[in-house]
DNA sequence: GCGCGTAGTTGCGCCAGCGCAACGACGGCC
DNA sequence: GGCCGTCGTTGCGCTGGCGCAACTACGCGC
């Protein structure tokens, strides 16, 4: 059980367990030295964390910290192998984990070099809403808090200018915020409207 | 047997064989739609490709490109999947290549977020010169051809910005280049000038 | 219900880096 | 050895987005 904002895990320490989510949401992140974070990704209920565990001797590549209060089922590191190596299966699922993990990491890389900021956030957007998000009348609405800085820290760009977006894209009607929170109206003709601004 | 600038693997085939470099290198790319094209990262003699063919119905998330005369030995992606059944420590290890990579791609993310073009050009000639340099008495040789236009693909900056970065770096004497080719003379000083000019 | 910390907004100036265009220089091939 | 395609250079103008500052608006806790 961990409350919002405590940290799961940091990136450098030894990867001595894996997690598996039942309630809440995970932000995972890496820290420069000048300061400035990268959000990865995040991840909800369902999703393993740290496939990497049944590595020998691996290392958190990233920091894991709560958006939301969570509760996970942990496993010990050498639980883990030892049920990897019993289920060759399981460490299939764990590499085709990995493997998605991989690609998204690949298609956020093409987007930083090939999209515009505007581009960018809006995808970012749509995506939250889709992986995280729940239908409501207004909207698809992200489930687990979000303020503009994560958003910038999401994409590669500055709190303000992730105001500003939203601001405008909300006077649009394509978007509904309050403080922490963000519902897509109508996820389709954002990225339409991202991309038609270019 | 390929000849340079022949493609081994293209972005969403399906992943029907895995491959070892004997000799040569690869180059391997993902394009965008508007037809810019990253460059995921360079392979070597030694490197394994495609460990992703152990999945089932796996597709390649990348082009592979030979940029030199490259010989490979080819597995079938089946034969792939039963020998990793049989030798568990073989599917741990193409685990821990693709972890590796992992932990490049998200590095690469966050410098292209973090830091600017100068310091993003000159770490991808210092990692290009450790992994794929040779020794000379002028400094570290990059083995393989390498131009301007796939230095910026590489660092997601244009051909222009990186010929004026190279031309500078060239006249304070890090650098020696020549059509096609570059020897960084001295890493770590290349990689404070960057700093430096921040 | 008051105060304070955190989140969000907006105006303004600035500059890194992009995008041409036009040109120069290799070097491979027949 | 001459030709042509590719690679590299450089000058110039433009602008997207950053960075600050100063301000407003929530909303939680006591």
């Amino acid at each position: 059980m961990l409350s919002a904002r405590e940290t799961l895990a940091s990136e450098g320490d030894a990867a001595d367990f894996a997690a598996l989510i039942q309630v809440g949401h995970l932000k995972l992140t890496r820290s420069a030295p000048d300061g400035t974070e990268v959000i990865v990704r995040y991840m909800g209920p369902g999703d393993p964390f740290a496939a990497i565990a049944v590595l020998p001797n691996a290392r958190f590549p990233v920091t894991a910290t709560a958006v939301s209060p969570l509760r996970v089922l942990v496993w010990a590191a050498e639980d883990m192998r030892a049920l990897s190596d019993a289920f060759p299966r399981l460490k299939t699922n764990l590499m085709s984990a990995m493997s998605g993990h991989m690609t998204g990491a690949l298609t956020r890389m093409q987007e930083l070099t090939s999209d515009r900021v505007p581009q960018r956030v809006a995808r970012a957007l749509v995506r939250l809403a889709h992986d995280s998000g729940e239908r409501t009348p207004q909207g698809w609405r992200i489930v687990h808090p979000i303020t503009r800085q994560e958003l910038a820290d999401l994409t590669g760009t500055s709190l303000f200018t992730v105001s500003r977006l939203v601001a405008a894209w909300e006077s649009d009607g394509l978007l509904r915020t309050s403080r922490g929170a963000m519902t897509v109206v109508d996820p389709p003709a954002l990225e339409e409207a991202a991309a038609a601004a270019e």
